[in-house]
DNA sequence: TTGCACGCTGGAGTGGGCTCCAGGTCAACC
DNA sequence: GGTTGACCTGGAGCCCACTCCAGCGTGCAA
């Protein structure tokens, strides 16, 4: 915002990103980051865009991209304006595999609280002499 | 419930639990399952208690919870009523990380959606004499 | 001028969770 | 008696996504 361009070492965007100096290096290798830019020395000079691309990969790995899918998305990016309709079809497919994913997850989560409050309702039976082998079925029914 | 005893080859599991008849074997092999009873000629008969537990097994997995720590819990569900209370709290454990898993998944889904709509724009104004290069400036902030 | 921090490379190793395979047993049917 | 199909075992292999390592190079501060 303020500099033309700011320029970040690895640590600095290892620090900032929460990826490792293994990571972003590995992520170069496969094609994930384009080639980075090197100062004299030959070390690693980030900039913004790849913070803001690093921000992305993030995402959609936050939200169970794979790594190959990733790359195909990044070859789109750096095709030019041309894929832009190809990226919204990718990212749209992604989005509701995510959404599916979050209803599966909540479908799942139900069943283990019904299953806690099953433990509960048993461990509470616990206290009455009637039902000392009332546990023994605890395990014949769980999710669904 | 109505059979006295219902039991079930590996292959009618396999259909059943959609867990492959190897990734049965493999459950059985680390002590996610207990020891399968044979029939004479040494093959797994599976009976109902089985098949519920591989549905409480298949709900924390899609759940995320690694498998070791779903032996745990196996072995505490073996080591009978005693252990009610601490499965009550793994569970209650994975249930908030299921939350929080959520959460994360409906944030960054929404710089997902966030991301389709600009590419939307960007495709929009591509119509537009005046906006030739506004798509170079694409990848430049992406989520958050 | 030495010592340290930081980074480099190519390549090997790791951990999780399966998946595959060769060679064998058994039961049923033709 | 032969074939097929379902299943068995121990052990190796696989895929993914990193992670670690040895050996080396630079630049700065004491």
């Amino acid at each position: 915002m303020l500099d033309p361009v700011s320029v970040y070492t690895p640590g600095q965007v290892a620090e900032e990103t929460g990826f490792s100096l293994d990571t972003l290096r590995y992520y170069e290798r496969i094609g994930l980051l384009e080639p980075i830019e090197r100062n004299a020395a030959g070390q690693r000079r980030f900039n913004d865009s790849h913070l803001s691309w690093l921000g992305m990969v993030r995402c959609l790995r936050g939200t169970g991209m794979s790594i190959a899918e990733m790359i195909r998305f990044a070859q789109l990016v750096r095709s030019g304006d041309g894929t832009i309709e190809e990226r919204i079809a990718l990212l749209e497919s992604h989005d509701r595999e995510v959404e599916q994913k979050i209803a599966e997850l909540r479908e799942q989560q139900d069943a283990i609280k019904w299953k806690i409050r099953y433990y509960r309702d048993v461990q509470a039976l616990a206290g009455d002499p009637a039902s000392c082998q009332a546990a023994e079925t605890v395990e014949s029914d769980a999710s669904r």
